[in-house]
RNA sequence: GCGGCGGUCGUCUAGCCUGGACUAGGACGCCGGCCUGCCAAGCCGGAGAUCCCGGGUUCAAAUCCCGGCCGCCGCACCA
């Protein structure tokens, strides 16, 4: 049953047109997948309630960007996709075999290969005659094969240029500007929806894992010392219905742990189980998002991933799981905290300083010693080396100088001896309005497609031997269906002025006038439409018509003026009573 | 990439082992018409298949053989 299910979404998908496999009629290619009519409709929702969650409903610390797809290769020099995103591989040149060179060295030689250039791993074959293990044909130099889609940028093939694997690099390349545009604020979000590639070796489980797919995701910059205020973060938190979350942590796992177990938010963040606030809120908002697409609080969980599992850039990782039919649990976003890597890699990189400057409420005044030193004296006595002393000096501590002083009667330095008295240390005041820092990231990051599928997966449904799809009312494809109970010219005509006025006000609507009516709730229940208008015969007597219900199949009379109204209100999530009482 | 299994109208499938009567059968869906007073009713008619692609064997290939592509499962890989 379980098996079927799976099959039955994919067989659904295509038939009625959700998604289907792309450059079907050349065979297709794998990893690429052709989002039909509905399937467009659906995402654009699941994107639309994205933005919902993750942007408008923070408008106040979330801004949403749009940023290339193609991007040069400094970029993914400085983030550190070229290196971490590749893996070194030599051919054999008789059977045509492809081989991990590290991993090759390592099993053959016990050199530790790991890390090592690829004109490094390249001598260590030839120097040991390393051939090929399966047919024992000489090997190629080592190349990289890298995940990442390679292209050219304008006419040279010099300026090689990379199809992102992530939207985030858009996010942190442009930080500098979009914090200024923000009216440099922190903390700050900077959200991005939108495709990205990634040359996977051997795609498989179809919408899973896909060569490219769009990820909606958020880099969340904030202060590490200050990460957030306890108003805001207790205001933000009263706005969430539920501040449990499922975890496994890495110790639980350790501990032989197989099930997450549930935790208060904040007292994950308090147990340091959740290594900062941002990744925990986020990760909350994320239970939530997903919960309004239909998923149960108790069909997903967070899974902390063990150092070796997370990414170069992560210091801390919880996938999302969500358990779907086929697969069990899927992965349907990931939340890595992202400390300053990015950012300070890219300051690196590009030599902009891309550190943020935060002014106190009040500036701090700090009783600092300093060291004052006799400058004539040393000059006199050391002549052309007094500057070099000078220099060491300064950067001397003043407690390790009072120690020495103490202890000795007088300074080492630089090969220079200076007696006490030649030295002063005083305290001064200081005022620091504010630090320099680099901002802290906390990324929460979504695959659509995944996402897409796993609400197919919880909302297929079958009764009566039909299929119901259950989706949520917000993403359903298609808002609202309107049928004329029989052909018949005077009710066709109400149904379609009906349908028009729908139409005209912003629903997404079907009209049919074709077969029975029960085949044609049939055939609108298959693809989740979770209301349909019926017009009949005592619509023309008293100007009501039925609101039909997909998921009960109940049906309530509510006046023609009023069909465009009581939609919206079903849509949002109103009951048939309530639509009765109201419209009726 | 390795190993196993598979690929036939839009969809699901029969046929393949044992080559020929296959003009490739069925169901659902689709299109046209009739009918229909609320849940895939019925009747009449119709369209729809490069049998995944390429090559080979044979008088003859959906069927046997080889290679490729794609899918599923296991292994490897998976920021």
């Amino acid at each position: 049953m379980q098996e079927d299910k799976h099959e039955a979404i994919m067989e659904l998908a295509k038939r009625r047109g959700f998604f289907w496999q792309s450059y079907e009629i050349y065979g297709g290619v794998a990893g690429f997948y052709d989002l039909g009519p509905l399937g467009v409709r659906l995402k654009e929702k699941i994107i639309s309630l994205w933005r919902e969650f993750f942007v408008k409903k923070h408008a106040h610390i979330v801004v949403e960007i749009e940023t290339p797809i193609i991007a040069p290769a400094r970029v993914f020099e400085a983030s550190g996709h070229l290196e971490h995103f590749t893996d070194p591989i030599v051919e054999c040149l008789k059977c045509g075999r492809k081989f991990r060179a590290d991993h090759l060295i390592e099993e053959k030689l016990g050199i530790k290969a790991e890390g090592l250039s690829i004109e490094e791993m390249t001598k260590i074959i030839r120097e040991h005659d390393l051939r090929c293990p399966v047919c024992g044909g000489p090997l190629s130099d080592v190349k990289l094969f890298n995940l990442l889609f390679k292209t050219t940028i304008g006419p040279y093939s010099s300026n090689t240029g990379y199809l992102r694997p992530e939207t985030a690099q858009g996010m942190f390349v442009s930080f500098k500007r979009v914090y200024e545009v923000s009216r440099k604020r922190l903390p700050l979000g900077i959200a991005q929806i939108g495709r990205v590639a990634r040359n996977e070796i051997s795609p498989r489980q179809g919408m899973l894992r896909l060569r490219e797919f769009t990820i909606a995701e958020i880099e969340f910059f904030f202060d590490p010392e200050e990460p957030v205020s306890d108003d805001m973060f207790r205001e933000l938190l009263d706005q969430l219905p539920r501040r449990k979350i499922r975890i496994l942590t890495v110790e639980a796992k350790k501990k032989g742990e197989e099930k997450p177990f549930e935790i208060n938010i904040e007292e994950a963040i308090r147990e340091k189980l959740i290594l900062t606030p941002w990744l925990g809120y986020w990760m909350t908002v994320a239970q939530e998002y997903m919960h309004a697409l239909g998923i149960g609080y108790d069909e997903m969980y967070f899974d902390e991933k063990a150092p070796e599992e997370r990414a170069h850039y992560s210091a801390q990782t919880f996938d999302q799981l969500v358990r779907v039919s086929r697969y069990g649990w899927i992965e349907v976003s990931g939340h890595s905290y992202r400390t300053d890597y990015d950012l300070s890699r890219h300051m690196r990189y590009s030599g902009e300083d891309l550190r943020v400057f935060k002014q106190y409420k009040e500036p701090l005044v700090v009783k600092k010693k300093h060291l004052l030193w006799d400058k004539a004296w040393i000059g006199r006595t050391y002549r052309s080396r007094a500057r070099e002393i000078f220099e060491a000096l300064s950067r001397m501590n003043p407690e390790e100088v009072l120690k020495q002083l103490e202890e000795k009667g007088y300074l080492e330095i630089a090969g220079a001896k200076i007696p006490k008295d030649k030295i002063k240390i005083v305290e001064k005041e200081e005022k620091i309005t504010g630090k320099r820092f680099i901002p802290h990231v906390a990324e929460p990051s979504f695959g659509v497609e995944r996402i897409l599928y796993a609400v197919l997966d919880h909302a297929y449904t079958v009764k009566d031997e039909r299929v119901v799809l259950k989706l949520p009312r917000l993403v359903a494809p298609i808002d609202v269906a309107v049928f004329p109970l029989v052909k018949d010219e005077n009710i066709i005509q109400v149904a379609r002025k009906i349908w028009l006025s729908l139409m005209n006000n912003g629903f997404y609507t079907i009209y049919d006038e074709e077969d029975s009516i029960g085949r044609r709730y049939a055939r609108v229940d298959e693809i989740g439409v979770p209301a349909a208008i019926t017009v009949d015969y005592q619509s023309l007597e008293d100007n009501t018509v039925t609101l039909r219900d997909r998921d009960t199949w109940e049906q309530v009379r509510i006046r023609i003026n009023n069909v465009v109204d009581a939609v919206r209100d079903f849509l949002r999530g109103a009951s048939l009573d309530d639509i009765k009482h109201k419209y009726g």
